[in-house]
DNA sequence: GCATCAACCGGACTGCGGTCCGATTTCCGA
DNA sequence: TCGGAAATCGGACCGCAGTCCGGTTGATGC
């Protein structure tokens, strides 16, 4: 169950045969233009397999599960956002006020969402919260809600502020509700000014 | 895709011939004892068919797929709780301030995941938000955010605070991350503070 | 009591995600 | 250049969710 997630290119310290490596390729490319060409869903992991000219077994050797082949056709992407945050510019980098840095920091993840929904979503699936970028996110979000309100849960705070950007969530509220981005984005806002300002502790008021 | 969710006894109006009314109440009962005994996920569908002496086709004819199972096994203790939402005590029930009403809500639901929570799981699998319980949870929690801040945007508040009460993170936070249902609680509290007492509209940000 | 027909039954079937293992290929040291 | 160990390959295989359809059973009108 535990694999690396890929590098997009193998490169490095490259301990890796040259037909896996050759065999990652092809699956990648195959898996890309099949996603890009039916969508995400209407891809099984057979149809990846046949289309890289590779057998299911290499398929699940190099990437474990269809939730890590769809993160690792991520990688790239998410690897950027990363970067971004720890060293790009305020408000996203480091450098402005803590509740700025949460409000940038969700419409980052919502335009990120927005552009790659399908695969996050399939990503998502099953393994959920113990994967590498979740936890940095929720790291990163608890940082800076602890920076900005002291006195608040910082822990529960980031899982229910991570909560809303859910590829599950952001489905619902985008394709099924048909909120605008931009209203989704609000919700972001406001959620985070509810964190970052409400009264700590809350009323008491056990069942 | 579309079938009515049981009630216990199919009872009322009554269209259902005898054969069928005992084989439902033959699967339900399979599956609740199956459930019991090994836990919900290493049950499989052909397992219930067989202990309930049924064939696979009359279980999905019964039950439309395995989350509407769950559901049909959570349905009474459903019930019992959308009850005590519209017609019961305050604070749960109406009487209440509408802040109040909203703690206490989440204070219900929580019990009710910590108890249930292996089958809220399966019943939220795929289907998430079109289903009744799921509709009824929001729709009384925009109310009741209307109510207690009327500036805010109620329906993206409901959204909100209704992914905390998701069985996919309620787990997260109980078993992986292993915080106590008293600090989930407060948690809830905290967001639900968040929500009825912030600023709005939130600062502007947009990216 | 009986004919008729819709509703129901059950198990064979499909498609999919994921695993396994014998055959094959690559890499490395000699 | 060559031999052998180890990693890799690929497709047969498994379990599971969900579908389908020919045979059967129960409700209804006469």
């Amino acid at each position: 169950m535990a694999f690396d997630l890929p590098v997009t290119q193998p490169g490095g310290d490259a301990q890796e045969r040259a037909d896996a490596a050759r065999n990652r390729r092809k699956i990648l490319e195959a898996a890309q233009a099949l996603f890009a060409e039916r969508g995400v869903e209407h891809v099984s992991m057979d149809d990846v397999a046949r289309a890289a000219c590779v057998g299911k077994g290499t398929l699940y050797r190099r990437f474990g599960d269809r939730a890590s082949l769809a993160y690792a056709l991520l990688d790239e992407r998410e690897r950027v956002l990363q970067e971004a945050i720890i060293r790009g510019e305020p408000p996203l980098g480091p450098g402005a006020e803590a509740a700025d840095r949460l409000c940038a920091f969700g419409d980052a993840m919502l335009d990120h969402l927005e552009q790659h929904y399908e695969l996050l979503w399939e990503a998502e699936r099953g393994h959920h919260f113990d994967l590498g970028p979740y936890a940095f996110r929720r790291t990163h979000l608890a940082l800076l809600l602890r920076e900005a309100n002291p006195g608040c849960d910082a822990e529960i705070a980031a899982e229910a502020l991570l909560a809303l950007l859910s590829p599950t969530l952001f489905r619902h509220l985008r394709l099924e509700r048909g909120f605008g981005l931009d209203r989704v984005k609000a919700g972001w806002h406001s959620a985070v000014a509810g964190w970052v300002g409400a009264d700590y502790p809350a009323r008491g008021n056990a069942t």
